[in-house]
RNA sequence: GGCGAAGUAGCUCAGUUGGCUAGAGCAUGCGGCUCAUAACCGCAGUGUCCGGGGUUCGACUCCCCGCUUCGCCA
């Protein structure tokens, strides 16, 4: 059987959504498995949502919800934030599965047959009134060497100090705000520090495992001194549960990277193959694509454990950058944090896998994605000359030239050799061969900045050429030669549609389709192959991105996620509330509209003033001495709970409510009603008798645009 | 502080073992074409290759010092 790469992209922590720094690293290994596919080297793309953690605990526990439930919920939505960007994996797990839950005790058990983990007592911070075991970033207090206050267990954001969770002044936790006390536990450690894992490590990282500068960083940790890693915590806590240590589970970045494997699991059984066919088989490669900050998980605890275990060896691990939005770290409050949801509804999603291709190298620099070098590079590259050179030549072609290819002046199999550097269409066909195979190289080494970069060479060509013979010209006094020149074209667009197909595969199908041309092998022998029949249909391929799309992605950025801070001081909200509810409204009751008929147009800013979310009820109770007031505590997503008051008790009972979803107008200014403070509103329908809430059909988390 | 990366045309960048007049795209200017998504083709410039030393017949490329920017540091 021939080699067989596994690629995997780092797993999503399942308590957040995708956003545009996310997508470097599924793009990038998205393109990465598709063109390895079609250069005819099998491979899979493994992911999964980290389910397990601290974090997601604390989480599921604030929304009310068991953290399964939140887990599912972002599993859902990732899915589709993936399928919106052509972002197809193999098997998109979930770390809590049985599968996993079954390679980790493994993985344990023969940790714990070899002594590779053993028991320690340690100290931890302990919060007598949570009743737990705080990890660093659930501790706040006052830095020991700036002073600077409100910073977390682990690293002081001000000085760039690090210490103990002990060394803080002051030490609160954030979820209570008491004093955490120090308390002792007995905890599983991997034995790292063992000699024999340094020397398996270096010979690991010489094995070229690694780009050269990451090498070096991860040689200077192991000379540094390796420490045994801690693999258990404390519950309550997300996680597997340690077979023979009651009330001890795994530590999440334990299980997180066996994710990989059990997603292959996944994917093997569906398959009809064995798992170790993929993971103990010296035919299989395993290659991880990370970014800079988990590159500590990757290429110490990860290759030490894999070692011990018996499972192949990590072949590569390509490391990338962080994503930079207009030179600048993504910023919620400059709107430069982006969705990806958010993005996809405003510019096309391939327009970014476009450009993030174009800077996308085999060097971990970090990439920054600039709205302005967007709109230019997708207007100006794939619009102007990629999309345009298939629109020019199928019209042509189908409008002059009864969309009939003709036939080339040379066989297909010459038009593989080397170029003679004439000016002939037979060299110039050579030179987008040429081109082709180039591509071919970089894609296996991933730089596919220079494949865009060819991609526009061999644009050029066929630009140029079509410029060259004029056949608008040629029409006139011999038609079939103008049909030649147009054949020599639309194989180029041959030659487009298969070598862009890994970065943007629905353009090319487009492509593609249009042409009549199969794109399933990214093979340049295959090229100057289409003559002698009919063309496909032309489809438009492309728009040009307008800057109001990218203006319209920050502004949405600003609204989604900037915190929702009162507007006003509570007792000047009050005010504002009651001059809103009380005069100024209809001028006469002639003129007011009644509740059925017809209102006034209003625009689409207009409506988009108006902040509709979908919320998720937690609580609700009716208010004390009135029959129709309900008070309800939303979850919109934010920090905090919503306190909204709703005229709906007389139809329907708190129980009703709980844990369903509404349809919340989450920018209505606060109002007092029966001395209750509401700061929000439910939206009801109501046909003067009956009373109904609207309701969101699907789940959709809390907080969800409604437009 | 330690480690690392980067500094080349107005902008974004390419320059793999040191070698002929330092390149590309965009933007700018001029000209051409009309099949095409105001697209396409041709021509034209401009650079103390961050600064300063050094090695060399020769340095954007190698070495040293400095400046600036940016990452990472369990």
């Amino acid at each position: 059987m021939s080699e067989r790469v596994l690629v995997t992209a780092a797993l999503p922590y399942a308590n957040g959504s995708i956003h545009l720094g996310h997508l470097v690293e599924y793009c990038q290994a998205d393109m990465y498995v598709r063109a390895l596919n079609r250069l005819g080297t099998p491979a899979l793309y493994l992911c999964a949502d980290d389910a397990h953690g601290t974090p997601i605990e604390v989480n599921a526990r604030k929304q009310g919800v068991t953290p399964e439930a939140l887990v599912d919920r972002f599993h859902a939505e990732h899915a589709r934030d993936f399928a919106r960007y052509d972002v197809a994996f193999s098997n998109f797990g979930l770390t809590h599965s049985p599968d996993n839950r079954a390679i980790v005790e493994a993985v344990y058990q023969t940790l714990r047959t070899k002594g590779m983990a053993v028991d320690r007592e340690i100290d931890g911070n302990f919060c007598e009134h949570d009743q737990r075991f705080l990890p660093d970033r659930f501790i706040k207090g006052i830095c020991p060497k700036c002073s600077t206050p409100d910073q977390y267990g682990d690293v002081c954001e001000s000085c760039g100090a690090t210490y103990a969770p002990t060394d803080l002044k002051e030490p609160r936790c954030t979820l209570c705000g008491n004093t955490p006390i120090i308390k002792k536990s007995t905890h599983v450690f991997f034995t790292l520090s063992a000699k024999e894992n340094a020397e398996f490590l270096r010979a690991w990282i010489d094995s070229g495992a690694l780009q050269p500068d990451i090498a070096n960083y991860v040689r200077t940790w192991i000379e540094g001194g390796l420490r045994d890693w801690c693999i258990s915590r404390d519950g309550p806590y997300f996680g597997f549960a340690i077979p023979d240590r009651p009330g001890k589970f795994f530590y999440v970045w334990l299980d997180a990277p066996f994710g990989y494997i059990a997603s292959s699991a996944e994917w093997a059984r569906a398959h009809n193959v064995s798992l170790d066919s993929l993971w103990r088989s010296p035919g299989t490669r395993i290659e991880h694509i990370i970014g800079k900050d988990i590159v500590y998980f990757h290429t110490l605890f990860w290759p030490a454990v894999l070692n011990a275990v018996g499972y192949n060896l990590p072949t590569k691990v390509h490391v990338h950058g962080m994503l930079t939005v207009n030179g600048e770290k993504m910023s919620k409050t400059r709107g430069t944090f982006v969705n990806a949801a958010t993005f996809a509804e405003h510019v096309e999603p391939q327009a970014l896998r476009y450009y993030y291709a174009s800077k996308y190298g085999a060097e971990s620099g970090d990439l920054d994605l600039s709205f302005e070098d967007l709109i230019y590079k997708v207007n100006g590259e794939l619009v102007n000359k990629h999309a345009n050179l298939f629109s020019r030549v199928s019209q042509f072609l189908s409008q002059k030239l009864e969309n009939r290819l003709g036939d080339l002046p040379f066989p297909a199999v010459s038009a593989q050799q080397a170029s003679t550097g004439d000016n002939s269409m037979l060299d110039q066909a050579r030179r987008v061969v040429e081109s082709c195979r180039r591509m071919q190289q970089l894609y296996r080494a991933r730089e596919f900045s220079q494949v865009v970069r060819e991609l526009g060479v061999v644009a050029d060509i066929g630009n140029e050429f079509m410029q060259n013979a004029k056949p608008w010209d040629q029409l006139k006094s011999d038609p079939e030669a103008a049909r030649l020149t147009c054949t020599f074209v639309i194989n180029v667009c041959h030659a487009l549609a298969m070598y862009l197909w890994p970065i943007i595969p629905r353009f090319a199908e487009a492509g593609a389709r249009g042409l009549g041309c199969s794109i399933e092998r990214m093979d340049a022998s295959l090229l100057f192959a289409e003559r002698n029949r009919p063309l496909g249909v032309f489809e438009r391929m492309f728009d040009r991105i307008d800057k109001k799309a990218t203006d319209a992605i920050i502004e949405a950025s600003k609204q989604s996620l900037a915190p929702q801070k009162p507007v006003t001081a509570p007792v000047q909200a009050a005010k504002a509330a009651a001059a809103v509810a009380k005069p100024a409204e209809p001028p006469t009751k002639a003129e007011a509209p009644t509740p059925t008929g017809p209102k006034e147009p209003i625009t689409m800013e207009q409506f988009q003033t108006v902040d509709l979310r979908v919320g998720l009820v937690r609580r609700a109770e009716p208010v004390a001495k009135s029959k129709k007031l309900m008070r309800l505590e939303i979850d919109l997503g934010e920090p905090e709970l919503r306190q909204v008051v709703a005229g709906i008790a007389h139809v329907y009972r708190p129980e009703q409510l709980v844990d369903t979803r509404v349809v919340v107008v989450a920018n209505l200014k606060p109002a007092t009603l029966m001395g209750v403070e509401s700061r929000g509103m439910v939206l009801a329908a109501n046909d003067g008798q009956a009373l109904t809430l609207v309701r969101p059909e699907a789940a959709l988390p809390p907080g969800s645009q409604v437009r």
